[in-house]
DNA sequence: TAGATTGTTAATCGATTAACAATC
DNA sequence: TAGATTGTTAATCGATTAACAATC
């Protein structure tokens, strides 16, 4: 669609959500510096990344936040809101239907899956259990675009490949495991064993 | 304690999960161009990365797998194991105790610690929880140095300097905040709302 | 105006990739 | 030996940073 690089998506998703409490606040203008120190980026790749979605600041009083804010989400959200399905109805997966259950309206996770048809036919916080046979049906029904994938690490692969062959195009991935997909498949990495480890190392080593 | 950059670390983890797998389907030699084909790295930076630790492999067999994979047990995990303390006995944190329950011997989480008083004094797992005002006090006992954050977004910070007094150096971060910390403490960041809406970002995208 | 901030261009830095010699 | 792989060095690439002009 274009070219705006991986890491300033992530960091536009980062700048809404600290413009959300700004406005909150009743704060109307902010400098690149403030966004800077309560992301983490530096003002420059804020400004950057501002530039890079065509939203302009002035000179004299930095950003408008709610305009802001609104391209920010005129950029990151689809035009029509996104359909997400998750894999995995066990702790974690069950733990992350409640955590989105009405976070975002433009992206919802709609029907969630389960090899074991006795986790089926529930309902967790709003959202319907089917059975992992359903889920090519499903997902063309209901116009699913997103996957979750929170299976165990031996099944993460197989569970992959379904929705690759189902049409999904994102994919995020609590499983212990690489995913093999083809390279329009875009795959989000959370790995949370990998991300302990890495704090266990510098956490001594640093 | 040495500037093996931060990807390599988080790459050395992935290779010793397929070591591990390699090593139960009884394969007693790899070669580089095998597990980047696993692991979604590159040829090159798999022999860099061994490089990197020391490990050097044969252009006749590549690398063994059983001493490849003692190598890098040897540079990630700790002389001796490290513990961790969880905070935020939510339905994630309950998730990430079941997930993380025995899997890794040198890496154990030993306590969670929740500010809701009536959740201390459980058994999760085999994981004591306490209440949070006893946790300067574990974190001591208990040679604490790695912790987990999953509280909600608004108490993230005001726990991660609980952990940063209380001398913890490696901080996992599952909480919608941005933290701000001393440059001596790590964070790694696994935000679900971050990653999902990149996914959902691509999936239209490419 | 003076001073701070934004937008733009050039320089820097780090990691990746490519090229090639050494090895089995 | 021939061929494939490893280890090493140089080139490339992308993102970040620094420098500076433009703006309010």
């Amino acid at each position: 669609m274009n070219n705006t690089s991986e890491k300033t998506i992530g960091r536009l998703s980062l700048y809404r959500r600290l413009l959300q409490q700004l406005q909150t606040d009743d704060k109307t203008n902010v400098f690149s510096h403030e966004i800077a120190r309560l992301s983490g980026a530096t003002a420059a790749q804020v400004r950057r990344d501002f530039m890079a979605i065509g939203y302009s600041g002035s000179s004299a009083h930095g950003y408008d936040v709610k305009q802001l804010a609104e391209s920010i989400a005129g950029f990151l959200d689809a035009p029509k809101s996104q359909n997400v399905a998750l894999v995995g109805v066990g702790h974690l997966g069950q733990a992350i239907l409640t955590y989105f259950s009405g976070r975002r309206p433009k992206l919802t996770i709609v029907a969630a899956f389960d090899a074991n048809p006795t986790k089926a036919e529930r309902i967790i916080n709003g959202c319907r259990c089917y059975p992992m046979t359903d889920f090519t049906t499903e997902v063309h029904n209901q116009n699913i675009e997103v996957g979750i994938i929170t299976v165990p690490g031996s099944e993460a692969q197989s569970v992959c490949d379904t929705m690759v062959r189902a049409g999904i195009r994102g994919i995020v991935n609590f499983a212990p495991a690489t995913l093999q997909t083809p390279p329009d498949v875009h795959v989000e990495v959370l790995d949370m064993a990998v991300s302990l480890e890495k704090a266990a190392y510098f956490a001594r080593a640093e």
